[in-house]
DNA sequence: AGCACGCCGACT
DNA sequence: GTCGGCGTGCTC
């Protein structure tokens, strides 16, 4: 008799799948979404195997197929279940990801009222009131209830009245969340040439049907309602008295909810490459038709023409008749590579995204899944497309934070998913970057990767070198008595560029703000002793905190290394910064982009095109103005505080600021004027900053690699965050305590080596949700294997490769 | 996540 | 004695 092994959407299967016994002349293949009994409920679950012999003893029958039937690649099956053994995650939301929005439903309860007679039994007015909006027949549900009564006095209502027998509970599965739009479609009955004859004899008598008649036919024969309306009005009288002519026909057909696309000219693929660029080009082609799943890392400076590669690439997959996946870091900074995809490939690009309805993501997704599309853009999620055939993989700034999933399981990072997506499939993947990843790097280093290199800027101005960096010193200005936030250099700088028309960006370094302590004579920032991280400011108990260690420390009066007392909290925001622009450079305008300005959906874009259109002569902001933006008036780029990030608790702290330096350097001089760039810093001989200003990534791989390697960082140890949480702040602690001296045992006992347990400590968030947060830190080689073999109860928190160890 | 089971305090 | 609070364990 044949088994499945099912993946249950339930929070309670985690990462194992259950067995069910197959009913009689059922047949299911493995990836299939099925329905199966879970206690009480019947919930939704895929099919991760079909066998023989069942692996658990005690089976039930499972309940069905779930209509309509969708069925998982085996591809897209194997690549989820490796997401949910690499990543400790939960079973079902792992292999979820390729499953089409909307689709996952909850069981909910419904009640009916039983046929048991009230008698003797006492009642509360609200139970008998309760009890009396329930029918014997159709059911009501609990969040209707909740809503009616009151989520805890309803709750204490049903068990009453569930424990009299008075009513009775069934379990069903969510409303449908989406469904296909439908929309009214009017075509001809006959052909358009006689359509056109019919139109003149309906001219005399009734010119409105005559022309809607011709309308129609001159739009071959079929136009939704919708489109005849917006052309002639109100004409559902016209359109019914065609259709009692027989002349047309009115139906009901699904149509396509369209997210709004940048509106583009199309562009012919006609552009010439250079040699870097067609070399590169025709290594990851050759991928492409080998495929073997070959990833190639690209690394190319600001401006070297990456996104052209991309579209070369993608141009020769489609040709293949393969699929194309394009990842971007967030949609909502990116719209530029969007643009130039629709412009190459009109219709055929879909977005799928989060900012999207529901319906509008459910309707792209339907459309790939149906072969109207064949490329794809969007954020991580993206990845999980439904193609059949991919061909290519690219993912675009791949150095990028926002390609790990944060908060909800699976914490997959989309680089890594993306490896094993492109092994599967042989699709090639394609990684691009202007500052790789340190551990990307180090796999091109190591051959695991093929790098290509784009060396050369493409600029208006074809030799133009990349921009000249000045650093300045912040410490000399302070002591030569300038206590501004600008040092008189990029005064003297902006002033000259806003003189000769140009446009100014400030770029300020908001991560690590306040959170850090620094001596502003000799730019010392306080560390932990056992961890050389920089301490935390916890200002209720007014120490400072290691949140690698817990390791604690009063506030010192004076510097530890120069003994000056002028120690101070590094404060500065965003808005600060705006005032003491206006206030210096009084004739410029000034507008600020940062996270709190481009909260709204579309605001973000506003200030970027109104700074584009000129409407403005400097630009503050922080991170988002780093991005890959095309600002061709920009001439100088001053970074304000360049080293703020280089304080925080993480070890990628300097892989970060390098990023973000490079970024930012890389917005000047992309137009009509020389860029230069002006980097004020506290620690300018860091290494990170000194190979920023140099734009010399390779001095800061190696510096950073050996940095990571006397550490024991990645990529040369993996790391793994746990994460408790207690109501009690001390029972957690303990909690954590008592997780790290198991998992110690377990080592010990298991003759594993060179695994090793840092903690207990605050996690970054130390209290959420009213639940005090405690993390141990997993550091060595075979942590996913080993952590694999422990039964960690489900209520600890498992990250791995987190992104930082704050 | 729910829900059942089961053990302690407040009350008829 | 009973009702009902929420700690612990289970769902193939």
């Amino acid at each position: 008799m044949p088994y499945a092994e099912v993946s249950v959407n339930s929070p309670a299967a985690g990462r194992s799948a259950y067995s069910y016994e197959l009913p009689a002349g059922l047949t299911v293949r493995p990836g299939q979404a099925v329905l199966v009994p879970f206690g009480p409920r019947v919930l939704q679950g895929i099919v991760v195997e079909v066998s023989e012999t069942p692996r658990f003893d005690d089976t039930r029958q499972l309940s069905g197929i779930i209509d309509p039937p969708l069925c998982l690649t085996p591809q897209q099956l194997t690549v989820g279940m490796w997401i949910s053994r690499h990543y400790l995650a939960p079973l079902f939301p792992s292999l979820a990801l390729w499953l089409p929005p909307g689709f996952e439903r909850s069981a909910e309860s419904v009640f009916t009222r039983s046929g048991l007679d009230i008698g003797e039994i006492p009642l509360s007015d609200l139970e008998s009131n309760f009890l009396a909006t329930l029918d014997t027949r159709v059911p009501t549900d609990q969040k209707t209830l909740e809503k009616r009564f009151g989520k805890v006095a309803a709750q204490k209502a049903i068990r009453h009245l569930l424990g009299h027998g008075l009513i009775e509970r069934r379990y069903r599965l969510q409303a449908i969340k989406v469904k296909p739009r439908l929309e009214k479609i009017a075509h001809l009955r006959i052909d358009t040439e006689k359509a056109q004859q019919a139109a003149a004899g309906l001219l005399k008598r009734s010119p409105k049907q005559s022309a809607v008649l011709r309308f129609l036919a001159n739009s071959r024969g079929r136009l939704s309602v919708t489109e005849i309306r917006r052309e002639f009005g109100e004409v559902n009288a016209i359109l019914s008295a065609l259709v009692n002519k027989k002349l047309i026909e009115i139906s009901m057909e699904e149509s396509r909810r369209n997210p709004r696309l940048p509106a583009a000219v199309e562009l012919p693929m006609a552009h010439t490459l250079t040699p870097a660029q067609s070399a590169a080009v025709s290594v990851v082609t050759a991928g492409i038709d080998e495929a073997k799943g070959e990833a190639f890392l690209l690394h190319g400076v600001t401006g070297s023409g990456k996104t052209e590669v991309y579209l070369h690439a993608a141009n020769y997959a489609l040709k293949q008749g393969k699929q194309v996946v394009v990842l971007v870091p967030e949609i909502s900074l990116t719209h530029q590579i969007i643009e130039r995809f629709t412009a190459r490939f009109p219709g055929r690009v879909a977005v799928l995204h989060s900012k999207l309805s529901l319906g509008e993501r459910f309707d792209q997704w339907r459309g790939i899944a149906e072969g109207d599309y064949d490329i794809v853009i969007g954020p991580r999620s993206a990845l999980f497309a439904p193609f059949t055939n991919p061909g290519l993989i690219v993912i675009d700034e791949e150095h990028e934070w926002a390609y790990k999933q944060q908060d909800t399981p699976p914490l997959y990072h989309a680089r890594e998913v993306a490896r094993r997506l492109a092994l599967e499939t042989g699709a090639a993947l394609l990684l691009g970057s202007a500052t790789p990843d340190i551990e990307t790097y180090n796999k091109a280093e190591r051959g695991e990767y093929r790098l290509l290199e784009l060396p050369d800027r493409l600029t208006p101005h074809p030799s133009a070198p990349l921009p000249p960096v000045t650093l300045i010193d912040m410490r000399d200005e302070l002591k030569s008595g300038n206590l501004s936030i600008f040092s008189r250099k990029l005064k003297a700088e902006m002033e000259s560029a806003l003189k000769n028309g140009e446009q100014v960006i400030l770029f300020f370094n908001r991560r690590g703000g306040a959170t850090f302590i620094q001596c502003r004579d000799c730019g010392e920032v306080l560390k932990c002793r056992h961890c050389r991280l920089p301490l935390g400011f916890h200002p209720v108990e007014n120490r400072l905190v290691c949140h690698h260690c817990n390791a604690q420390y009063r506030v010192p009066t004076v510097c530890p290394v120069c003994k000056g007392s002028r120690i101070k909290f590094i404060g500065l925001g965003t808005q600060k910064l705006e005032e003491e622009t206006k206030k210096e450079f009084s004739g410029a305008r000034v507008l600020r982009w940062d996270s709190d300005a481009a909260r709204g959906k579309d605001s973000g874009y506003q200030i970027f095109d109104d700074f584009r259109a000129g409407k403005a002569d400097i630009l503050i902001g922080t991170q988002v103005v780093a991005r890959g933006l095309d600002l061709p008036r920009v001439g100088l780029v001053g970074v304000i505080n360049a080293d703020t990030a280089l304080n925080l608790p993480d070890f990628r702290a300097g892989e970060r600021t390098f990023q973000l330096l490079l970024q930012v350097a890389g917005r000047a001089g992309r137009g009509e004027f020389p860029g230069r760039v002006v980097v004020q810093s506290y620690q300018p001989s860091h290494y990170a900053i000194a190979a920023a200003v140099a734009h010399d990534f390779k001095t800061f791989y190696q510096k950073e690699l050996e940095y990571r390697k006397i550490l024991g960082y990645p990529p040369f140890n993996k790391l793994a965050v746990l994460t408790v949480q207690h109501l009690n702040e001390a029972d957690g602690l303990q909690l954590a305590h008592d997780l790290k001296k198991t998992l110690e045992l377990e080592r010990d006992s298991t003759g594993v080596s060179g695994i090793e347990f840092i903690g207990p400590a605050p996690a970054f968030i130390p209290r959420r949700r009213g639940k005090y947060r405690w993390q141990v830190i997993v550091k060595g080689r075979n942590i996913v294997e080993f952590l694999s073999k422990t039964n960690l109860s489900s209520s600890i928190g498992v990250d791995i490769d987190p992104l930082g160890l704050d």
